[in-house]
RNA sequence: GCCCGAGUGGCGGAAUGGCAGACGCAGCGGACUCAAAAUCCGCCGGGGGGCGACCCCCGUGCGAGUUCGACUCUCGCCUCGGGCACCA
């Protein structure tokens, strides 16, 4: 290869045909000695193929495998396809094709794409989630799952997606629109398969606060701490005269000032408060209620509506009876469904009370004032408050109040203090036909009867038309000899249940299959389970923040308490790359400025390509692609080339190193290894970038120097750093190496420039030896010339000396 | 409204409280070439001064503060990106 200019098409090409004959990649799984699990987030298989976010996302976590291989790990890096679910059954149904025949060569386009990107993927593993062989166990965990008391089914209000015709979880409407076509969703009432998150809501909320179990980008746990969205407050009965209705609060403080309560519309003791003289206008407000979607009731904004009941309740503080009304800003989902309206103290209960013309009354007041002049607004947070008309708790800061009346309800058995959670049970039916059908056969006498799993996998059935229709059955029911089935408990005549899971379900514990495709008799095996989980590190997009990423961590949590796992946090580390955007525009098919990777690489070469996307950014903030951009990468590769043809052509001898050259290399070393471990893999490419042109200007090809070049070029640059390596005169892979250690002694020059401060402002500079005295520096600073003009002939009132950094003198 | 990020040259971006702008892109000037590309060398935040090696002033979203010293820390704002939100 010698002479030759670098061609990066035969080098790569050259190089992934190597790793595949000699197994580079695949360790050993049942011995490995130190074993490390590097997982990124698998993609799902369009007919568009991988695009730039993908490749940015495997690339970044690519380089942390590779590195951490360098360093001595046993690298597990799987990949696979996440192919099931609505967006693939949409994209089947638009071209008219079914899935089943559609997806595999989805699947094939996107195995070129990967193999061309020159990931250090284990392709033993590789896995996709439409195989019976892993949907088979994503059934087993639904039987789990069931079997714990986890699963359950209820006729509940679902978001309804009138294009998909399915339903959707709450986390997949945004702003009231499906996420996926982005269709207005409505209200309806199905039997729906629900797991109990909530149940896990708190341990949920905890582990993400415990450093032993989680290590995460602070943007997703974050977003997970909202999501689940932990309210502190009580619950507090008010009599009446049909039984207590409970509200939720989270200001128990302003008991004192509840002067009416409003309930949900759907609150079921609202037809017995009803009085006969109010019946007609709450049945027609119910009604209307009752019409809007589930989303515009949510809309903050709009102007307060509600009705008088005629009902009364009696605040179990003053005494006093207080009107109920309904209310559609009161939520049946969220808490009691029932509040105690505080006008005073709440800008929605006061609006409703100045437009109802209910009472006010100020129970909170600042240091300064007794709480006698009336409230213009409402004054939810008081400064140094206090309580006021309150009875007993007069006078009392907010937060003894707070506790004091929380007590107090307790002794009376009036309340007792609670935390809420905005989180939701999960549903996970589906009324489609691209997924794994949920394993329960309904018998008459039997009810819903689990699969046994000896059963499993219960097939998805091949159907003609898998269309799904308005009735909100899935089109699996339409397969009457799939559909129909004897009882596995009695035997009688019974039916399956045609909604499939989902997708979430798949994707909530594929990290636990990979390590074991290879076994059809068992999901994971227990002693690779052991060996490699919790996960290393995970890598991925933050737009997983509440969903998958959530749901893994439930799944994983369930699975641990049921005896399957040793740990009950599936991934220790979990880092979220950022977004690539296009020449500072988000890329979209409308604007016509998505990149498409196939072609940068066949252009470019999949090393350069790799090193510009690791170079255009911090990785964890993302960056904007530019097309130019990649000349700086290519540059490099070919200066890097060129160098070790020079060393090819060296001598035995060697060079005689500078000792600023060392510096730089020891320097280099460090920063590159640092940066490698905190993903600012922007700041390694250019320490290395820094190092070469040092080289290049100093006309030193060191072999030992270019040698740990190539090396930590590798994670960025695999082939291209083999075919170096192999140049070096090396036999076996770059990967085998060493990563370079560096010399901390090393890393400091022995002649520093220091520059002198006069109050502050830099104004000269002396170059002393490391490890210069305090007084020597001084006086040497004091003996240049733009020092002592700016001095001036004043008095150094204060020197500080910052050792072989800075002296700053401060005079006047 | 609440919670997480972020704001630095023409652009992407660097800087354990210690010389702001590393590294790269683009641009400009020069070398090589018949010419161009590639490559190599040099310049490259703004303003001002000096024939010149150089020198001075200003400058990290805005305003205060802490400090000998602030892109970095504190407080108060503004803007952008993301999450949550009639959540009681």
């Amino acid at each position: 290869m010698s002479d030759q200019s670098y061609d990066p098409t035969a080098v790569e090409a050259k190089w992934q045909a190597r790793w595949a004959e000699r197994h580079t990649n695949e360790p050993d799984l049942d011995n490995a000695e130190r074993p490390f699990y590097n997982l990124m987030m698998y993609p799902y298989p369009s007919a568009e193929g991988l695009h730039v976010g993908n490749f940015y996302a495997f690339t970044g976590a690519d380089v942390h495998g590779r590195f951490r291989r360098l360093q001595g790990y046993d690298v597990f890096e799987p990949m696979g396809y996440d192919a099931f679910g609505i967006h693939s059954e949409n994209y089947a149904l638009k071209v008219g094709i079914n899935p089943a025949e559609l997806i595999p060569r989805n699947i094939a386009n996107f195995r070129r794409q990967l193999k061309a990107l020159g990931a250090m993927f284990d392709w033993r593993h590789e896995l996709s989630t439409t195989d019976p062989s892993y949907y088979r166990w994503t059934q087993w965990i639904f039987l789990k799952l069931f079997e714990a008391g986890q699963a359950y089914k209820k006729k509940a209000a679902v978001n309804w997606c009138p294009t998909d015709k399915t339903v959707l979880a709450n986390e997949q409407v945004i702003a009231g629109a499906c996420e996926r076509c982005g269709t207005m969703v409505e209200q309806r009432f199905l039997e729906q398969w629900f797991f109990r998150i909530t149940d896990y809501a708190d341990r949920l909320l905890a582990n993400l606060d415990d450093p032993s179990k989680m290590d995460w980008s602070p943007s997703t746990s974050s977003a997970q701490r909202n999501w689940i969205g932990r309210s502190d407050g009580a619950h507090v009965d008010f009599a009446t005269h049909t039984g207590p209705i409970r509200v939720f609060t989270t200001r128990p403080d302003t008991l004192f000032g509840a002067t009416f309560m409003v309930l949900a519309p759907e609150h079921p003791l609202v037809d017995a408060l009803t009085a006969p003289a109010e019946k007609a206008q709450v049945e027609a407000y119910r009604l209307a209620a009752a019409k809007q979607d589930i989303v515009s009731r949510k809309i903050g904004d709009k102007e307060k509506t509600g009705v008088f009941t005629g009902g009364h309740a009696i605040n179990p503080a003053t005494g006093e009876s207080v009107q109920v009304w309904i209310a559609d800003y009161v939520l049946m989902e969220y808490g009691t469904g029932a509040i105690m309206a505080v006008p005073g103290h709440d800008e929605r209960d006061f609006a409703f009370a100045r437009k109802y013309k209910l009472p006010i009354v100020r129970v909170l007041a600042s240091a300064d004032e007794d709480g006698s002049t009336p409230l213009e607004e409402a004054a939810p947070d008081v400064e140094g408050g206090h309580l006021v008309n309150s009875g007993p708790f007069s006078g009392m800061p907010e937060a003894q109040g707070f506790a004091e009346i929380v007590s107090w309800l307790e002794r009376e058995g009036k309340g007792k203090g609670v935390a809420q959670y905005r989180l939701h049970d999960w549903c996970i039916s589906r009324q489609r036909y691209w997924g794994p059908p949920i394993p329960i056969i309904y018998c008459t006498d039997c009810g819903a009867v689990p699969v046994p799993e000896k059963d499993l996998p219960v097939l998805l059935p091949a159907l003609e038309d898998f269309r799904p229709d308005d009735s909100g059955v899935s089109p699996l029911a339409r397969s009457t000899e799939w559909y129909n089935v004897p009882c596995p408990k009695c035997g009688k005549p019974a039916h399956r249940e045609t909604d499939v899971s989902d997708t979430f379900l798949d994707s909530a514990w594929y990290h636990l299959r990979y390590l074991s495709t290879e076994f059809a008799d068992r999901p994971f095996d227990p002693h690779r389970v052991k060996k490699w989980l919790p996960v290393a590190t995970y890598i991925g997009g933050n737009e997983h923040a509440v969903l998958h990423l959530l749901y893994a961590r439930f799944v994983c949590m369930v699975l641990h308490d049921q005896g399957y796992l040793p740990f009950d946090e599936p991934y220790r580390k979990f880092r979220a790359h950022g977004i690539i955007v296009k020449d500072g525009a988000k890329m979209s098919k409308s604007r016509g400025n998505v990149v498409v990777p196939d072609q940068y690489i066949a252009r470019w070469g999949a090393d350069t390509f790799r090193m510009y996307l690791m170079f255009l950014g911090p990785f964890e903030e993302g960056g904007d692609f530019r097309d130019e951009g990649l000349a700086g990468p290519r540059r490099f590769l070919d200066k890097v080339w060129d160098l070790v043809e020079q060393c090819e052509r060296q001598t035995l001898m060697g060079v005689e190193l500078r000792h600023e050259i060392v510096v730089k290399w020891h320097q280099t070393k460090k920063k590159v290894t640092t940066g490698l471990e905190s993903l600012s893999y922007n700041t390694a490419i250019a320490a290395l970038m820094e190092l070469m042109n040092a080289l290049r200007a100093s006309n030193c090809a060191a072999r030992e120097i270019v040698k740990d070049v190539i090396v930590m070029l590798a994670p960025f640059a695999p082939h291209f750093a083999e075919e170096c390596w192999e140049r070096l005169g090396r036999e076996t892979s770059v990967f085998e190496a060493k990563w370079p250690t560096w010399d901390e002694g090393l890393t400091l020059e022995l002649r520093i420039d220091v520059p002198v401060q006069v109050n502050g402002k830099t104004r000269g500079k002396i170059t002393v030896q490391r490890g210069a005295k305090e007084d020597d520096v001084v006086a040497a600073a004091l003996r240049d010339e733009a020092v002592r003009r700016f001095i001036d002939g004043q008095r150094i009132k204060k020197r500080v000396w910052v050792q072989d950094r800075l002296l700053n003198l401060v005079v006047g």
